[in-house]
DNA sequence: GTAGTAAGTTCAGTCATTGAACTTAAGGTG
DNA sequence: CACCTTAAGTTCAATGACTGAACTTACTAC
């Protein structure tokens, strides 16, 4: 698929590798806590975990020898990803948070305050909202699976 | 499951709700333009569309009566997707892009700039970076699927 | 009255996911 | 030495989700 999203969605577009990758975050990282914090079948994570591997979002290491033993833990593209994870929380924490009020929250050590992560314009620092974006034709833009319809509606009007 | 990031994956963790939010960010907003732009089948996106119009996410809308012919639109809980959406989509160009460069660009209307979305910590406004981070138990911490190990590691240590 | 369009529904086949049991390679206990 | 335990998987049957293609409905235009 063409566009970033997609190609965002081919790593982490399933159920589960989102919580993977949120739980490395949060130091977990072997095989039956990952089992035991998620509740995800072992097949299953064995698989989404070489596919995360593959795509070079986390590695494995041997945290002990004899017997060996190991760890996942997220690469530098795996622990970019966290931000926008934490963005997608925020959301859940302001549109689906349960009564009793969200079960866990993230302090900013640089600054020492509890974050709330937001998402904003690079350029003027404001807060992005959904009607004040508009989407404009790329330098790699074509029609393809996820743009077919896109395609023509980004190059013809304006 | 517990946590928010769960409860947002409920609503859009499955591999075409997120493409599906996008296109009518962008102004695709019809069945057929639907099945055309992302190849999704069609009894697929008839159950898509009606789970996220359940959790509240989009809304349909007639745009023409006889024949009735429907429209479906963000609310303003799905616009405020968004911008967790395009932090994901600006992680797809950083490390997945094709060699072309992005299909897509997105224009701040408020400043008039290339946006560039940015994940920053609310209080300090510097950007998130995942080992500047850390997770405290919330008003609502409990163990749960999702949270089991999690829990533990929250409360006891510190 | 024949063709076309938009928004679906139906159905057979395939693929993904679940849950439970089993495996392998060690270490520790009596 | 025999037995139990732990970590990290693998294997397998059953269920559920998804795909692709054909069909349906309600109308308009020629």
């Amino acid at each position: 698929m063409r566009c970033s999203l997609g190609r965002a969605l081919d790593v982490i577009g399933d159920w589960w590798s989102p919580l993977i990758i949120r739980d490395l975050f949060l130091g977990i990282g072997r095989f039956d806590e990952l089992v035991e914090d998620l509740g995800i079948s072992r097949n299953l994570l064995t698989r989404r975990l070489n596919l995360l591997a593959e795509a070079g979002v986390i590695e494995r290491q041997a945290y002990q020898l004899r017997p060996r033993r190991w760890e996942y833990r997220l690469t530098a593209k795996g622990r970019d990803l966290v931000p926008a994870l934490l963005a997608l929380t925020e959301w859940g924490n302001r549109w689906a948070a349960p009564e009793e009020g969200p079960p866990m929250l993230f302090v900013h050590t640089g600054c020492g305050g509890p974050v709330t992560p937001t998402v904003v314009c690079s350029e003027c620092g404001r807060p992005l909202q959904a009607d004040e974006i508009r989407a404009v034709a790329g330098p790699g833009g074509a029609a393809g699976p996820g743009t077919r319809v896109l395609a023509r509606r980004l190059t013809l009007p304006h």
